[in-house]
RNA sequence: GGCGGAGUAGCUCAGUGGUAGAGCAGGGGACUCAUAAGCCCUUGGUCGGUGGUUCGAAUCCGCCCUCCGCUACCA
């Protein structure tokens, strides 16, 4: 390929309601693992992220606070921007929803949508619950008293009547039919499409686009009459009411490459090769996002990927039940990266998986401190001490047995990722590890040391062979698990002695490809000091039965962290 | 109710016709370079139930049980 590739992709931006919790960064971290590894591999690249920070709830809960939303929003985001600094993630852009420049974009795609005929005033009406707006009558629970929300039981219900824009989302059955059929793949996993498939054959009806009562959000731009509802003084008319927060969020993806304010560069980067989204809002992503794009006439993402919920106990992590995972807290008992390899490597990306504390340090103690970080603490000790510190060469991938291993690891690896199965692709990464590991015991480095000091040349070419290709092997692991382990990678590249070509963000370099040949690094040199890059963790088990009386002759050792 | 998916070792899952698998957890062993890590061996399952097709079924078909997803305007 001659033209630079170009990679964009986003993820859904959170809803700055509250705290992050550990189940909302997740997609942020796999997008991230993702950006860094087209990045590594010399794509231009551009990641967004960000928040969603209109709502009547964000009023409601920064009025009670005393607050105004924009102050109140502002430390939220404060507190995002700290736990995603924490876990490692580096947006090429952090977008928020009071950006200037993203009122602009929405108001282009009202007027769009308003100037293809998609828009007209009509009257929407249903229960509203005061403290989430109003509620499709299949999420209501009814009983002797009446109809309730189940989330606000003690919360009166009203039936309410607005009269809002609608969108025209009826005279997009055919052609969303149309482009699913043409474009198979363009919602991941597939049983996600085919529920969203199922949705569009069921029949699609207008939604409104506009609120009447929601002072928190985009000014709509258009006048009943069709004029604009922007006054002489520059401000906007409030009788125009606000934009849906939804039609206002999902364009945030736009926004975030230029549109409408820079043409060429918008040019440039959309459509987005991926959405990352969690399966609770499929349908937007999958069905209204992309009427609204063909309204404005823009092309459609090239694919969304629906990813699952992080569970505990079964049930989902979520602010709302308190049983979430504080990021910055994982962060720092598992580092930076032990926290972003657990995640991604634990947690399925295409379907729900069941997390907990424990599983994370499992995880952690078994593929980062026991397999992967011992293996190169082992390796370079052993390199320390038997060759002064000398780095020596691999042998060629035909003779090393483990080049074998890796063409085949590396190649899983890469089909995973390109997937984005991200746990399988790290999987894949970690049966290289075990070879690894299995070829130090088969060779007994430390026997042939013991002939080298009785005299046995040939032996010493074969301790220098052997700790060449696990160096080797350590190497091509870091560089290809740098994505996962982006501040571990530079650090293990220096106790190997060979340099880190990228930056903190994954940027410059040569394509990663170059650098995963086996055999591809520097020659001769020497490496650095061994010292673990993932110290092992205690579990809770293992710490309650140190005060057990039956190992009381093992002097206890202070617990680390 | 409609459409779709799943039930396989303690846990998480792979396995779509030919004598039940992996990782983790548990047990044992030999070693010692290493973060008491790694390596080798090993305990453990009537593959949800039932009837059928077949020389042969976790794998195909019928029925039943259980669980889950989607079934529109909180974000």
């Amino acid at each position: 390929m001659s033209d630079l590739q170009r990679f964009y992709l986003t993820t859904a931006i959170a809803y700055a309601n509250s705290r992050p919790g550990l189940h909302t960064l997740y997609e942020v971290v796999g997008a991230d693992a993702i950006a860094r590894w087209h990045r590594m591999h010399g794509h231009e690249t551009f990641f967004l992220t960000g928040t969603d920070e209109y709502s009547v709830n964000i009023a409601t809960t920064a009025a009670k606070l005393g607050k105004t939303p924009k102050a109140f929003v502002d430390e939220m985001v404060a507190l995002y921007r700290t736990a995603e600094e924490a876990i490692g993630i580096a947006p090429d852009r952090f977008i928020r929803t009071t950006d200037p420049d993203h009122m602009r974009a929405v108001h282009e795609m009202i007027r769009r949508a308003h100037a293809n005929g998609d828009l007209y005033q009509g009257t929407y009406e249903g229960w509203y619950c005061p403290n989430e707006g109003f509620r499709a009558p299949s999420d209501l629970v009814e009983d002797a008293t009446g109809v309730h929300c189940p989330n606000h039981p003690g919360v009166e219900l009203q039936w309410l009547t607005e009269r809002n824009w609608f969108f025209r989302l009826s005279a997009y059955q055919e052609r969303l039919e149309r482009y699913y059929a043409d474009h198979p793949d363009w919602v991941q996993p597939e049983y996600r499409k085919n529920e969203m498939l199922g949705f569009i054959r069921q029949g699609l009806e207008d939604f409104s686009v506009s609120r009447e009562k929601a002072p928190w959000g985009i000014p709509f731009p258009i006048m009943p009459d069709g004029s604009s509802s922007q006054l002489p003084d520059g401000s906007w008319n409030p009788e125009a009411g606000t934009v849906y927060v939804w039609f206002d969020a999902l364009t945030n993806y736009v926004t975030g490459v230029g549109f409408p304010d820079d043409p060429d560069r918008f040019a440039g980067r959309w459509p987005a090769d991926l959405h990352i989204i969690g399966k609770d809002i499929n349908r937007l992503h999958t069905i209204m996002w992309p009427a609204m794009l063909m309204s404005a006439g823009l092309p459609l993402p090239r694919e969304v990927w629906v990813h699952g919920w992080l569970l505990v106990q079964g049930e989902r992590m979520s602010k709302s039940r308190g049983n979430f995972l504080d990021p910055t807290d994982v962060a720092a008992a598992l580092g930076t990266d032990g926290a972003r390899y657990v995640l991604l490597r634990e947690v399925a990306f295409d379907r729900d998986t069941d997390v907990s504390w424990d599983s994370f340090v499992r995880r952690y103690n078994a593929d980062l401190a026991n397999d992967f970080g011992n293996l190169v603490n082992r390796s370079l000790s052993m390199t320390a001490r038997y060759l002064g510190g000398e780095r020596p060469a691999p042998r060629s991938p035909d003779e090393a047995p483990l080049a074998v291993a890796w063409r085949a690891a590396h190649a899983a690896h890469e089909a995973k990722l390109s997937g984005y199965f991200l746990h399988d692709a790290l999987a894949a990464l970690w049966e290289f590890v075990g070879a690894a590991n299995r070829f130090v015991d088969a060779e007994q480095p430390w026997v042939l040391a013991k002939s080298v000091r009785e005299g046995d040349q040939a032996a010493a070419a074969r301790l220098r062979d052997v700790l060449g290709d696990l160096l080797e092997a350590c190497r091509l692991v870091g560089f290809a698990a740098a994505p996962f382990i982006p501040t571990v990678a530079p650090r293990l590249a220096d106790q190997l002695g060979v340099p880190y070509p990228y930056a903190a963000d994954g940027n410059g370099g040569p394509p990663l490809d170059e650098l995963l040949r086996w055999g591809s690094g520097p020659a001769g040199g020497r490496i650095g000091v061994p010292t673990p890059l993932f110290p092992r963790l205690e579990t809770e088990a293992q710490l309650a039965s140190r005060d057990e009386p039956a190992s009381r002759d093992e002097p206890a050792s202070p617990a680390q962290a």
